[in-house]
DNA sequence: TTGGCGATTGGCT
DNA sequence: GCCAATCGCCAAT
């Protein structure tokens, strides 16, 4: 864990205009959530790409009350619901109107740690931010978030610091049935806040 | 109207 | 590592 030197929120025009590209470019970037008491910051430490035309995608079946925002232009969130017990958090990452978006996996957490476990509960501290649900909970994100523009100051929003990110690997995405052989997830090589397992990680 | 299933998690072995 | 819990979505009835 390092202080956040020289934080900076992005414009939305230095987001690459590209799914695959983004969830690349987002490695090492941080998640910043403010909040009546303060400010959590998460550094992103893995993620997954649904792009244009991708069958495991939630855009893939056409734009649905549920899934809108990731027909957003670039840059907006959208949170969904999913199995009974979990929010996630994408970015949505292409043109408006087209479907698309980046799922951010895992967060390393830089400020506003105590503030996270106690929201976690009882966990190992590699523990806070690994997993997608697990991230969505550290950071106090459900569906009030949906739809939020992450390029605007507010409650959410993404943003880089001086930190530098260490080496990118590259490997199937998890959880998946359908597509499930594309090489879609990113992740800092190993990085402990990484989720999945070892083989995944390093 | 309904049944199967999912971009997961936490607890237990 | 395995498995049950949990519930909204959507395709098929």
């Amino acid at each position: 864990m390092s202080p956040v030197r020289r934080l900076r929120r992005f414009r939305r025009a230095e987001l690459p205009v590209d799914t695959v590209e983004l969830a690349r470019f987002l490695i090492g970037k941080v998640v910043v959530r403010n909040l009546k008491f303060g400010r959590l910051i998460g550094r992103i430490v893995e993620t997954e790409a649904y792009p244009i035309g991708d069958v495991a995608g939630h855009a893939f079946r056409g734009k649905t009350p549920r899934n809108g925002s990731l027909f957003l232009e670039r840059g907006h969130a959208y949170v969904y619901f999913g199995y009974g017990s979990s929010f996630l958090l994408n970015v949505s990452s292409e043109r408006p109107g087209v479907g698309g978006g980046v799922l951010l996996r895992a967060i390393e957490p830089l400020e506003g740690i105590e503030r996270m476990v106690r929201w976690r509960g009882k966990t190992k501290p590699a523990d806070i931010g690994r997993g997608p649900g697990r991230l969505t909970k550290a950071i106090k994100v459900d569906l009030h978030q949906d739809g939020s523009d992450l390029c605007a100051p507010g409650p959410l929003w993404l943003g880089a610091t001086t930190q530098a990110t260490g080496a990118i690997g590259k490997s199937v995405r998890i959880g998946l049935t359908r597509n499930a052989q594309r090489l879609l997830r990113f992740y800092e090589r190993g990085n402990p806040h990484v989720s999945g397992p070892k083989r995944l990680r390093q």
